[in-house]
DNA sequence: TAAATCACG
DNA sequence: ACGTACGTGATTTAT
């Protein structure tokens, strides 16, 4: 059988790729998603055709001389994105390391590049496919020459395959007569006029029965329709010209050399390095690094006997970095370590190699872990990945010593979704793992990766100075949050349950008088058919569209509501309906037996810093509507307790106001004047006491838009205004805080130039939009630059406060324990008697957890539900 | 699994 | 002219 060649048209090809694959960026902010897509092509053609060689070609772009024919060529192309364009260069140097042979030749069309191959390579005997998403290449099918074209259908791609025969089945045409089809119907894409009125249907039937327009144009007065052959006639020289312009040149001058074009491995050091750095997961998954895997396993060592692991733990305390792993279920540790003669099993990593283990009758489970935790006394450093889940079986005896590998990883590039041993040992270790390992190896390799990776973990956050946020912070907080999820929150469950009922009954009600104005049953809850009913039957006026109908969001029904009273219905019912499975259902699925719900917090999630909250979410219990509030009466305190809440005033704004060293705002909090007011004052021109209830509430509307990043149009629509006069504000608004303006113009400057934003305490967030050519992931990225720094040295603060809180807690001896943290807000239950003393502890910790230009302020009050106490 | 909606800061 | 506020998580419907 003759060899084959496989031909990629690399920028149509590449140029697929980008559009078919959604925007991925690597850490350091470059786009490569058209990369890694056309990686995915070329290696599914590669595994199908298994060819001899393969050569990748490139066109330069510029006019060429086909199209420099055409007197009135206009470059319709519109200029290549700017993210598509940073990726060329990534591609070639990717194909280089690969060992990939490419073709370029400036002048010289990407066709006719491809024609002129294609066309020796079948003379050379070959057979030839040729991958180009472009459908003009179908010229060139033969017998021996396949055109292929991907298709990217849904994440999959899909190839149409077509030789010379498939031409003619599709198209009902031969390739070369596909030349003269397109000569008569043109093509608006490529620049080729083609005859007027002719279109696809015409053109196909003509050449069908003319094989060629030379022909047809002998037979000019019998072409059908009439109108065709009259245009033919008039526009002759234009279809000739069309002609020249659609025919792929097939014996360009170029220099090529099949033995250059073999095909070999391509899987070398160096295209590993590359996709490395591009954190190309899937494609690095093809390699083969077995070598060192190979080493590594030889490091694993089981032990049996308990002297066996006694020894280990001499040995052990004597290292100076140790990684630990408590191997776990989807549950987490607690149901393997729970029980004393637990099935779990603990890795253990020192210097010389990976012990694994297990209980045994001689040594149960209780007595390993208590060896585990006397470790951490031991060693300088106790390493392991989420160390907070297995605080609930381990008692660390040094809290300093500990290093959780995911929370570094995290604080390196918080905007990524996983932190697990794989990722980590990828990125920082240049080691590849196998998806799907047993338990056991799996729990060798987290406990030799927690260990290995301590050095360069804290070496990176050494260089981006964020050693302190590590060691100060976020380690110190893990033990804060740990005991926040033990402690968890008591629920009057009956209550509750009441609270459920009243809102079903109310549900009911609703939905009856909702059906009875609209004349029919129908599903409230789906947005599709409300819309249906709203704005098809009952004609209603609708303005927004959603991707796949009406909107029918809160903020367009307000405006609604007023004038058909069947939109307050509905809102009405969204609210109650809302309030009831998420709130009153939901929170019941948590109530453990203790009568308490245990939510988590989690400390690698969020791309600002903050925590977040789930299962369930306690940062989101309804407040701003008063039946919703009520949901915080069963928020209670133990017997004997009492509930103390602590709320940042204004901290975010507070922290722009040092950040910027505006004068202005700094001195209006020194003076502790109404913020709001002060606002107002300043952007509606009016003195002070004269400020309306409006004019203070649009001052905090802007003060909140300055927060996000402003733009005109989120202020106008949040506040009902005009465009314009939303831009008047903004515009009073940097006239009044001109150290504002200039803050926010720096930052976003500056995050321009460096690709990232931090907050005062060195946290970082990436910010790849910025150099985006899209105007809307721009924007945003001009957004994020402005509100991370903000929002997330508001979180550093409460992070620093929740530690020397719980800590002072801690020292006094007090029964009082930190139970939730929504933000800008701490909830102690307080034993009655201590409530005085944990008011104080708030507001001292809070107060002073950082020194800032303008003063931090707090508001506490207590009360014996969460209600009461916000 | 994605999209729409809405609860909070 | 583009089409938006920043950051989360849960529920529901529809694909």
């Amino acid at each position: 059988m003759a060899d084959k060649i496989v031909l990629i048209d690399g920028h149509s090809i590449l140029n697929r790729a980008f559009y078919g694959v959604p925007d991925l960026t690597n850490s350091e902010g470059l786009h490569t998603n058209a990369v890694y897509g056309f990686l995915n092509i070329m290696f599914k053609i590669l595994e199908e055709e298994t060819p001899k060689y393969l050569v990748v070609t490139f066109d330069v772009h510029a006019p060429t001389f086909r199209h420099k024919l055409y007197a009135e060529y206009k470059g319709t192309r519109k200029p290549m994105a700017e993210e598509l364009r940073q990726q060329v260069p990534m591609l070639k140097e990717m194909l280089k390391a690969m060992r990939i042979a490419t073709i370029e030749c400036a002048g010289l069309e990407a066709d006719d590049l491809l024609g002129t191959l294609s066309c020796r390579c079948e003379a050379m005997g070959l057979e030839v496919s040729l991958i180009s998403g472009d459908r003009d290449t179908l010229q060139l099918a033969t017998e021996h020459v396949k055109i292929r074209i991907p298709k990217t259908k849904q994440g999959k791609t899909e190839v149409e395959d077509y030789y010379a025969e498939d031409v003619k089945e599709h198209y009902g045409v031969t390739p070369t007569e596909f030349i003269d089809v397109k000569a008569l119907m043109g093509d608006t894409a490529d620049n080729i006029p083609g005859v007027p009125g002719v279109g696809v249907k015409t053109a196909t039937k003509i050449i069908q029965q003319y094989q060629n327009i030379e022909t047809a144009y002998e037979h000019v007065e019998e072409l059908k329709p009439p109108r065709a052959g009259k245009n033919l006639k008039e526009f002759w020289e234009q279809a000739k010209l069309s002609k020249v312009l659609a025919t792929i040149e097939k014996d360009a001058q170029i220099s090529f050399e099949l033995e250059d074009a073999l095909y070999e491995d391509p899987y070398t050091k160096e295209a590993y390095e590359l996709c490395q750095r591009l954190q190309f997961k899937n494609l690095l998954s093809r390699f083969q690094v077995t070598t060192e895997k190979k080493d590594i396993e030889g490091l694993f060592c089981k032990l049996e006997t308990a002297s066996e692991i006694e020894t280990l733990f001499e040995k052990a305390a004597k290292e100076e970095i140790v990684g630990v792993c408590l191997s776990r279920d989807e549950e987490g540790i607690l149901p393997l370590f729970a029980d004393p003669t637990g099935y779990g099993k603990a890795a253990v990593a020192i210097q010389e190699k990976v012990y694994l283990f297990g209980a045994s009758p001689e040594l149960p489970m209780t007595e390993i872990l208590k060896k585990i935790g006397w470790l951490s006394g031991q060693v300088k450093t106790f390493a392991m990945f989420e160390l907070k889940e297995a605080l609930s079986v381990l008692e660390i005896l040094d809290r300093e010593t500990c290093f959780d590998n995911k929370i570094a990883a995290y604080l390196l590039n918080p905007l990524k979704s996983d932190y697990d041993e794989k990722d980590v040992a990828r990125e920082y270790l240049d080691l590849l793992l196998d998806e799907g390992m047993d338990q056991e190896r799996a729990a060798f390799y987290e406990a030799y990766i927690a260990r290995e990776s301590v050095g360069v973990l804290r070496e990176k956050l050494k260089e981006e100075q964020m050693e302190d946020l590590f060691e100060k912070i976020e380690m110190p907080l893990v033990f804060t949050l740990y005991e926040m999820e033990k402690n968890g929150v008591k629920i009057a469950s009956d209550e509750l349950h009441a609270y459920g009922q009243m809102l079903g009954e109310k549900e009911n009600e609703l939905e009856e008088s909702i059906y009875e104005m609209a004349g029919e049953v129908f599903n409230i809850n789906s947005p599709k058919q409300l819309g249906v009913i709203l704005f098809e039957k009952m004609e209603l006026p609708n303005k927004k569209k959603t991707k796949t109908g009406y909107s029918t969001a809160a903020g367009v029904l307000e405006k609604l509501a007023p004038d058909y009273p069947i939109v307050s219905k509905i809102l009405e019912y969204r609210q109650v309906a809302k309030l009831k499975s998420t709130y009153a259902d939901g929170l019941a699925n948590f109530i453990q037996s203790d009568g308490r719900i245990h939510g988590k917090f989690h400390q690698t999630v969020t791309a600002t810093g903050r925590i977040s909250s789930s299962d369930p979410n306690l940062q989101n219990i309804p407040v701003r509507m008063e039946l919703g509030r009520m949901i915080r009466k069963v928020f209670i305190p133990e017997e004997g307790y009492v509930f103390v809440d602590a709320d940042y005033s204004q901290i975010e704004l507070r922290v722009l106001a040092h950040c910027s060293k505006d004068p202005a705002l700094i001195e209006a909090y020194k003076e502790a004047k109404d913020i709001h007011r002060i606002t107002a004052s300043q952007v509606f021109h009016v003195p002070f006491d004269d400020v309306t209830d409006l004019q203070r509430r649009n001052a905090k509307a802007v003060n909140f838009g300055i927060v996000y990043g402003i733009s005109s149009f989120g202020l106008s629509q949040d506040l009902s205004i005009t465009r314009k006069e939303a831009e008047q504000y903004i515009q009073n608004y940097f006239e009044s805080y001109p150290g504002i303006k200039r803050f926010l113009d720096e930052t976003v400057s500056q995050a321009k130039e460096k690709g990232y934003v931090t907050t005062l305490f060195h946290r970082r967030r990436p910010v790849p939009e910025l150099s985006s050519s899209n105007f809307m992931q721009r924007s945003f990225g001009e957004r994020v630059a402005m509100n991370a720094p903000i929002q997330g040295t508001a979180a550093d603060i409460m992070k620093i406060a929740m530690i020397d809180v719980a800590e002072e807690l801690r020292k006094r001896n007090l029964k009082s324990r930190l139970i939730l943290q929504v933000h800008d807000e701490l909830l102690i239950e307080a034993k009655e008697e201590e409530a005085d003393q944990v008011k104080e502890i708030l507001t001292d910790k809070m107060e002073h957890a950082v020194d800032l230009l303008v003063p931090m302020v707090i508001d506490v009050h207590d009360g014996k539900n969460w209600f009461e106490a916000k």
